[in-house]
DNA sequence: CGTCGGGTTGAGGGTGATCAAAGTTTGTGG
DNA sequence: CCACAAACTTTGATCACCCTCAACCCGACG
């Protein structure tokens, strides 16, 4: 698929758009790359002139504090434009980074910025997409502030396979994933043995398959359930 | 203060506004009120047809768990609208409370819908504010994550310190918190038990004076050190 | 003066961290 | 195809941070 047909398909569920906008979005000027894992697309503290349109793979946000220790604040899946707010933020306050070999295209500001003033449908379809990170961000802080372990590595999961799904990219019980336990444990703030022992009370009781990095969820709705998870913060539809 | 001048004075921090897009903020029709603390303003679930400017006092967004837990997501300071988001994500995923007792002014969605759409610079400022949520949360889920009690309480101090002197409302090392130490427990993702001893352990190492709910900070610089505290997620500049 | 919300302090326990080592898979070069 | 290294997973033993439970204190307010 062409990395703007990707967009479109993405805006489109969230919004309403015709086809002239379907047309201006295709228009854009975007550069396609392709990128090995864990390669850095930006970093804190730099003030990126493009935006970065993931077509294909998983990327990841973090930070890393004073005492070393590094954070997953997100986990990004294709169609996503995990910078995007990067057209009113001017300085990235954390690390972007494949998390596996992925497609990107890079569209520049002022095409986009431009996009968003010439039609106001696109921009405001472009306004809620940088909107909906963060009600996952918020659901994360729950997440690590408030959850136990496995109930955090539940919740994660359930979140992800429901993403894939949503994209059409995956069934919602199997798919892959391109993380090890060590990144795991930076995204639930908990230590990779850790992960891996909880990872281990998943498996017995019958709520997770995980070889390498394919992902199966034998009792999904269980699942769903020991997570703690309610899809309404991923905000789905239109009307949502 | 009047409720728009506060919300042009935020919006100006942020972007470059000329005297047409100041009259027309002006113009916005408002419904101020009074609340009483702990009143909930909207809750997860509901879809509002406004938003609100806050103008005075605090307020607060939280979850709360299927295991019943509280967690507080961001704590919000006069001038900032912490639901302008509903604009286009329509369902809240979250509650809104007022903290103290506070002065919030209600704006129609539609009127700031029409605002965006015929002032597209006043559009961009409120795009822009409602991506400065995002950067705070991001900090919060590594505060959470990755950082032990101590640490986390004095990151906590730090930023509303920070915070509330930007907006010219208080000294950054000395304001009054109306949050008791369970409401910063469930900001921090701890027990109130501990958040007690850990606020023992900052003012032994002086740089904490707390009564009721006056906070004073003795050595802000070594409180920031302590709290890892670093302003740059704050966004606060226009050229950030 | 009694009650209530909140702060403080103590004792004991558990979740998850740390340290350590062995096992397994993946990848690389010979 | 094998040898070897590197990365990741698994498991065990011990430790500590923070939780839980409980009691007491204190000031505000009726």
């Amino acid at each position: 698929m062409k990395a703007t047909e990707r967009l479109l398909q993405k805006l489109k569920l969230g919004t309403a758009l015709d086809a002239d906008d379907a047309k201006a979005i295709k228009r854009l000027p975007v550069i396609v790359k392709e990128l090995p894992p864990q390669t850095a697309i930006v970093r804190e503290g730099e003030r990126p002139h493009q935006c970065c349109l993931l077509v294909e793979g998983f990327l990841c946000r973090s930070k890393t504090t004073d005492a070393g220790k590094r954070q997953i604040l997100s986990i990004h899946i294709p169609g996503e434009v995990p910078d995007l707010q990067s057209l009113y933020l001017h300085v990235l306050d954390h690390d972007l980074t494949t998390q596996s070999r992925s497609v990107v295209a890079f569209i520049p500001h002022k095409p986009l910025r431009a996009l968003t003033r010439e039609r106001p449908s696109v921009g405001g379809a472009l306004w809620r997409e940088t909107l909906i990170d963060a009600p996952l961000f918020r659901e994360w802080i729950v997440n690590v502030g408030r959850r136990t372990a496995v109930v955090r590595l539940a919740h994660l999961l359930a979140e992800i396979g429901t993403r894939l799904q949503t994209i059409g990219l995956a069934s919602e019980d199997r798919f892959e994933l391109p993380m090890t336990q060590l990144d795991m444990a930076d995204a639930l703030g908990l230590t990779p043995v850790h992960v891996n022992r909880v990872v281990g009370q998943l498996r017995r009781a019958g709520l997770l398959e995980l070889r390498k990095q394919s992902v199966f969820l034998p009792d999904f709705p269980r699942l769903r359930e020991r997570g703690e998870f309610d899809d309404l913060y991923l905000h789905r539809t239109k009307t949502s």
